[in-house]
DNA sequence: TATATCACTCATTTTTTTGTGAGTAACTCA
DNA sequence: TGAGTTACTCACAAAAAAATGAGTGATATA
């Protein structure tokens, strides 16, 4: 959680009025965000299906995905299966983001 | 600082080797880099002159500009003035990675 | 009845990042 | 002599991010 009323949460309101690169990075600056978007991209689209791919905890995995879902970077289909089934999708906003991160993965090794 | 042997440090290591985009992450997410990148690139390339435009401390901007140097994004060059001068200058790996911060600033407003 | 699966949430601890207080060297100007 | 400038560094505190432990509901299968 984000307090009011610091030096830290003012400097962090600061830069995403004056600088709209930190509000990007917000979204997607999360550890495990990148690859979490490619992952979906490519149709690894479910809960399980990550937790597999990635060494990380359903609960981390869960806090991602709740932040990508609140930034509008993807939705999800709850499909009332036996167990039940949750299936993720990019939005407009998520599909647009996947070619900046690939150009960030070229310039990495520059 | 990162200590070794932690399973934060473990997937820190995991993804910069699985996933470059985190290892680019890593480079420009710190909270001021994006700005001091677009405000060397427009010549405000001294100490000084960061300390004016942004609301932080010297030890903070400090702290910011040594990492952006050692992930050679800028170099700089020391002017033995008194008092002594020094000015900051984009390497091509800093240059590079301006056209990607726009678009990172395009794609928030989406 | 007991165990298992999926997709989570909540509370707490650990680690990292950001910010603060104090201090430095060299030299100029009053 | 004392104050001011630039460009820092170090030690420490505060805040945020990531990780961990425990638990949930619905149903199905043994």
């Amino acid at each position: 959680m984000i307090k009011e009323n610091t030096s830290n949460a003012a400097n962090r309101q600061f830069l995403y009025k004056v600088c709209r690169i930190n509000g990007a990075l917000d979204m997607i600056a999360g550890r495990w965000k990148g690859l979490i978007l490619i992952h979906i991209s490519e149709g690894q689209n479910r809960f399980s299906l990550l937790k597999q791919l990635l060494p990380v905890s359903d609960q981390v995995l869960g806090k991602q995905l709740r932040e990508l879902e609140a930034d509008k970077l993807i939705s999800k289909t709850v499909i009332p299966e036996v167990p039940v089934r949750v299936d993720y999708q990019l939005t407009e906003k998520g599909k647009a983001v996947i070619p900046i991160l690939e150009a960030l993965a070229e310039w990495r090794d520059l």
